[in-house]
Formats: structure tokens, C-alpha cells, sequence
DNA sequence: GATGAATGAGCGTTCATTCAT
DNA sequence: CATGAATGAACGCTCATTCAT
């Protein structure tokens, strides 16, 4: 009957909605990369706007708005590697790669932790997953025929490493929080085919650690 | 040390206490392995077969009874650092330390993860790590001299780089729980002051990630 | 106050809620009243007919639920002091208002008890605390001038005194419950100016105590 | 058979023992007169040196030794009536007897406090009182014959009157731990036959209350 | 007889989730 | 559709009392 109207109307509807849905996994990705998976739901629908039913309308549980946060991350993930997949060395788009998801990741401290794990059952996930390896796998493949990268490593040794990173630069984050750099070249230093590494000066060891 | 009648009458009482203590320990740290700081002060009790209360009145709080099982875990590293300043060869020495770290670390996962930063505080816990810096700084020195360490290493790195590997070895675990053993070789290939390095072959990279 | 529409929103909103918060200051002061500050939060809620955490809803803590009620009496004070301070002849007025205040603190025992004190610091309790104390205070210097009031008598003790009628009305309340009358009779009478005093016949002194 | 060695033996004990218990005593009363019946029995136990299962062989329960503790007090209550009745003026004796029982009540306040009702059951008390009561009446009698206190005054009244002045004296206590003489003060000025009454002066009401 | 050890029952408080409006 | 209100289940912790030595 009033078909037009109608869209309309839910448009609107929906338009609202919208917002408030990326209210809400904004408040949820501050706060869950600040308290991990402790945050709690009040806490994030204050933030928001909303209130706490709102959240739970989107999300059946906490643990899927992990899931939907985790999604947001992993297709920034996805972007970053066809981003670097773009540079003329593949070596250096795989170490311009491996700093922004390391970067990533320690930002989001808190949620990649212990939940990664769980989720990795997720649909959608793992196909962005199988989608990211692709784009990775290529960067390595042709980082080792261009001689950069040594043969023995394969593209899925690049997610390990970067959270490897990740909790290096974390664990010795206190004492200076661009300490990943230093934990990251080393771990490049040692996936260089040659011998060449860069020297580790530039950023000081921890202090106190 | 004590008298010896004193000291019987002492192991004697504490017979049954003493069962008890090492019983909450044992839990606790199988707990806090599994579940990191979140694991429940009633679990942990019922899986040592006492009352909650009996829990309270060694430890004067959960955070106190993480701290001991951390005390624990330290002291333990400490002596393989010092059986590791043994190795004629510094490189093995290190190289041996910080497999056996990674396994513990591995191994007690939730403990070390957020728990350390919180407890670095600790006196007691300030003083083991001096000590075991020390150690691992005479070890790093010597295979400095020895010509297999790069010369911008320094002994607080050695640490970082262990919490690390386990990060890698337990993203990794699933697929192959002895793929720690792959991405601390890369490390340590970063670590080697010439170009030499190891086959990363006998561990084969993750089948699914 | 408020636009009708929203007030009108608001309290339809709030029915349930009020009728609840209402529910809870009943049966707190209910329980507060016998059993002091040890009555417990669950038995309150049950007899409240609401569930321990809508409490806490409303109540940062207990403390606070308390502040609360303490408030609610504070404010009936208030009242019976501008009452009082209506009548004719300030002595009578006074006399009043101890009665009031006297029966007031009796029924509240346990709240009144060993509170007070702590929540002397609170500030809207200390700014009701002077406007009462004004109150009294003008009730006094009226009654002093009109030469009923001893002269060495100050506001200040007027609360002092009602407490202190409450605690004997309590202490022998046990074999007459009008006894207090009794004892603030005394009271009153070392508070006249001249000589007159009231006959105690009406009230026989405690049978057994 | 060996009666004597035996009787020796337990009389030798038993000085162990009797020492236990007044350090109990001393230290419970000190631990109530501090925190009233929250004062919780671990820490008597440590304060008099003694471990928590001693106290529940003396006594069968807390409350029990509340009940000690209070018989004590009341002991200590008859010998001052006992000493007032000896002075030349019944109203000088009677005077003195209401400010030692004042202090006392107030160093013990969280012991007379809600307890006293609930172990005027108890018959050691209940005889106790009696001689109390007796001891008060007489002096109470001679008073009102020597033309000092009012005839309308019953030996009961006495007792409800200390409490009343150490309520006043606890609530007034924060501005000056001497401000129960004064509200004693009043109250004996209530008492008095005739209508001579003591300036309040040496003591100024309280500042803030 | 005395003790340190143990505990069940209870406390105040929190939070993911559901319900009524 | 959105929300404030409500709550059950759980948590860390305490304490009077009992038990084993």
C-alpha cells in the first residue's frame, strides 16, 4: 500500500539504527582494547549512547560483539595487506605489513588476547582469514623469488609472528611503547634470506623492562 | 637451620597444612594457566579439596595467592638461568634458557599474560629479576665475546623476546603444539651475529594458521 | 516544576521504579531500626520484594543506603523544629519538638546508634545538620529570654539531650514503653531556669528496670 | 591415690589456665569496648595470646563471653555503689556513683550497648542486680530524706539516668571527651529537691556537636 | 589442656542478560 | 524500536565455630 512510505520510513528507521550500531562498536572497541574481555556491557552502552538492551538487540551476546569488533579488525587486517601487496619490493610491503598489523594489534591488546582462539570457528571469520593468508601468501612468495625472504617461511607464519611482535612490544611496552620496533626487526632479521639485518640502534633497550 | 625436634614438631603440625598449601598452589596455578587472573577462588579450592576460607587464610587475597604461584614460576627460572650459565658454549647456554622459558611460559599461558605488569611492583619479585637479569646479562655478555651474539643485544631484551615466542608458539599451538620451537628459532636467527642460521625444516610451518 | 508532558513521562516510566525505591526505604528503615547497621542487604531486598542487585541499582553501597534514610530523618527533624518553632511560648515549643525528636530516635535505635557519627561528614547532612541547629538555636535564645530557659544552655545540647532521653527510654523501655517521657521530664526540669519542675507521678519508675 | 600431686598438678594448670582467661577477658574487653559486638574473636584471641579454640573451651559461645564481660562490669558497678553509700551526704555518694558509672559506660560503649537487654535474662546478672538496685535504693532513700533529691525518684530510675549521660556524653564525646559531666550535670539538676542547681559553665557546650 | 587448621554459611557487590513500558 | 528497570548467579572475602593433633 504505502510501499514508498514504508522504505522510507525504515530508512529513517535504519538510518538511526545505523548510528547507533556504530556507536556501540566504537564505545565496545575502546573499551575492550583498554580492560580486555572484562569490559563490561554497562560501561560500553554509556559510552554509546544507547542503552543496554540496545546491545543485545544487535548482538545475541558479549561474546558476539567480540566477534562483530573482531570482524571490523580483520578486514582493516585485509586492507593493510592488499595495501602493502601494492609496493614494488615485496619485502618491504611484507615488513610495512607486518608493523601496521603489529601496531594493530597492540592497540587492541585486550581483545586479540585470549579470544582469538574461540572464534577462530566463526564462518565469516575464517574465510577473511583464508581471503588474508591469499594476499599475504602472494607477498611471500614473491619476497623469496625476489631473494629477500628465506625459503623455509611460509605465509602463515606471518599472523604468528606479528602477534609475536605484538607481545614482545606489550610486555616491554612500559619502559618505552615504540619498543615493538626493535622486537619486530629482529624477528625480520630473521627472516631475511641473506645475512643483512639492519642494526637494532635507533630504538635503546628497555630500561628497567 | 632449626633444632631438630623443633623442626619435626614444625613438619609434624604442618603435616596436613602443608598438603594443603602445595594442594592450593598446585590448583591455582593449573587455574590461573588455564583461565589467566579470572579463574575463581572457588574453583581453585575445590580442586584442592579445601574450603574456600582455607584459601584466605594462607593468602590474604587472590591477588597475593597469584603472586606466590608467580614467585614460583620466577624462582624456577631463575635456576634454569643459572644451569644455563653453565654451557661451555654462551650461545647454548642462551639458546637452552630460553627454550626452557618459552615452554613455562607456554605452559602458564593466563599467569604471565596481564598478571606480571601488575606485580612488578612486588619487592620480592623486583629483587628475583634483578638477579636472574644478572644472570642472564653474564650469559649474554660472554657469547657476545664468544662472537655469536649481535653486539646491540642486551640482557633485558632476552626476556621480551621469550614472552615472544610463547605469544607465536601458543597462536600457533594449535595446529601443532611444537611450533614454539619454529618461531623461537626465528628469533634466535635474529639474534646470531653472523648470517648463520638454522633450517627452520624439522618443524613444518601451520597447517590452517 | 518540569513540563507537564515530560514530568507526566517520567512518572509513568517510573511508576514501577518508585514504587520499588520506596519498597526498599521502607523495609531498610524497617530493618536498620532493629538491628542497626548490621542488618543485612539480602533481608532487606526480601522484605522489599525486590532482588538484592535493584538495591544496588539505587545505592552505590550500603553506606549509601543508609545516608539515605539518615536523610529522610534528618529532613522530619527539620520539619518538627519549624513546627515548633510556632508556638507561642518558645519553652513549649522546645519541649515539643524533644518529644518529637525523642520518640523519632527511639524508633530508629539501631540507625541513629553508631552512625551517626560516620555520616557527620557528609555534606548534605551537615548542611541540613545547621539549618536544624539554626532552627533550635531560635527556639532557644526565645525561651531564655522569656525566662524559661536556664541561661547556660546552648543549641548545640539540645540534640546531645535528645539522645540521650532516647537512650533511657530505650534502656528501660523494656517494662514501659512511655518511660521515656519520664526521663526527658528529668531532663527538662534540669533545663528550667527556675526551680519549677513537673511532678513524675504520671509515669511510676521501671518495675524490675 | 595421689591426691595431693594430682591436686597440685591441676592447681598448677589451672594458674596457666586462670591466666588464660583474664588475658581473654582483658582483651575481649578491650576489643569490645573499641568495636562493640563486631569485635570479632581472632583478634582477641591474638591480643591475649592465646589461640581461638582456648577461648571456646571457656566459653561456649561469643555471646558467653560477652556475658563474662558484663558480669565483670557489673561486678565493678556494686563495688562503687558500695563505696558512695559510705559517704556522710547521700547526695554526694550518689553524685560520685553516677559519674563513675558514666565513665564507665562510656569506655564501654559498644558493650552495653545492645547487649544489656538480651542478658538481663541470664541469673547471675539478674541476682547482681538486685544487690545493685539495693545498694542504689538505699542511698536514694537517705538522699530524698536529707531534702536533696525529689521524692518522685525510685532506685530504677538510677541506672536508665548513667546511661542517658554516657549516650549524651558518646554523641557529645567528638567536640570534648569531657562533655558528659556536663549533661550529667543537668540531669542531677533535674533531680534535685529543691531547685539549686550547678552552673554549667566549666564545661562549654560543644562547638560543631 | 591447648592450639593451629579448617570450614560452612553468610556478606556486600557486580554483571550479562531479560522484561515491562 | 529503544530503553530503564530488574535480577540470578557468581565473585572475593570474613568469621564464629569445630576438628585434629
Amino acid at each position: 500500500m504505502l510501499p514508498v512510505g514504508e522504505a522510507v520510513a525504515e530508512r529513517v528507521l535504519r538510518a538511526d539504527a545505523q548510528r547507533n550500531l556504530e556507536a556501540i562498536l566504537d564505545a565496545a572497541e575502546r573499551a575492550f582494547a583498554e580492560h580486555g574481555r572484562d569490559a563490561c556491557v554497562a560501561d560500553i552502552a554509556r559510552d554509546a549512547g544507547v542503552g543496554q538492551a540496545t546491545i543485545f538487540r544487535r548482538f545475541e551476546s558479549k561474546e558476539d560483539l567480540i566477534a562483530a569488533i573482531l570482524q571490523r579488525k580483520f578486514s582493516m587486517l585485509l586492507e593493510a595487506a592488499e595495501q602493502a601487496s601494492g609496493r614494488k619490493r615485496a619485502w618491504d610491503g611484507l615488513r610495512e605489513f607486518m608493523q601496521t598489523a603489529t601496531q594493530m594489534h597492540m592497540r587492541d591488546r585486550g581483545l586479540f588476547e585470549a579470544i582469538a582462539e574461540r572464534l577462530m570457528a566463526d564462518r565469516r571469520m575464517v574465510e577473511m582469514k583464508g581471503r588474508l593468508l591469499e594476499s599475504i601468501g602472494a607477498l611471500v612468495e614473491r619476497a623469496k623469488r625476489e631473494g629477500d625472504l628465506r625459503k623455509d617461511v611460509a605465509a602463515q607464519d606471518v599472523p604468528v609472528l606479528v602477534c609475536a611482535a605484538a607481545q614482545a612490544g606489550t610486555t616491554a611496552g612500559r619502559a618505552d611503547p615504540e619498543l615493538w620496533r626493535r622486537y619486530l626487526q629482529i624477528l625480520l632479521d630473521g627472516l631475511r634470506a641473506d645475512g643483512l639485518r639492519a642494526r637494532l640502534k635507533p630504538v635503546p633497550p628497555p630500561a628497567a623492562h
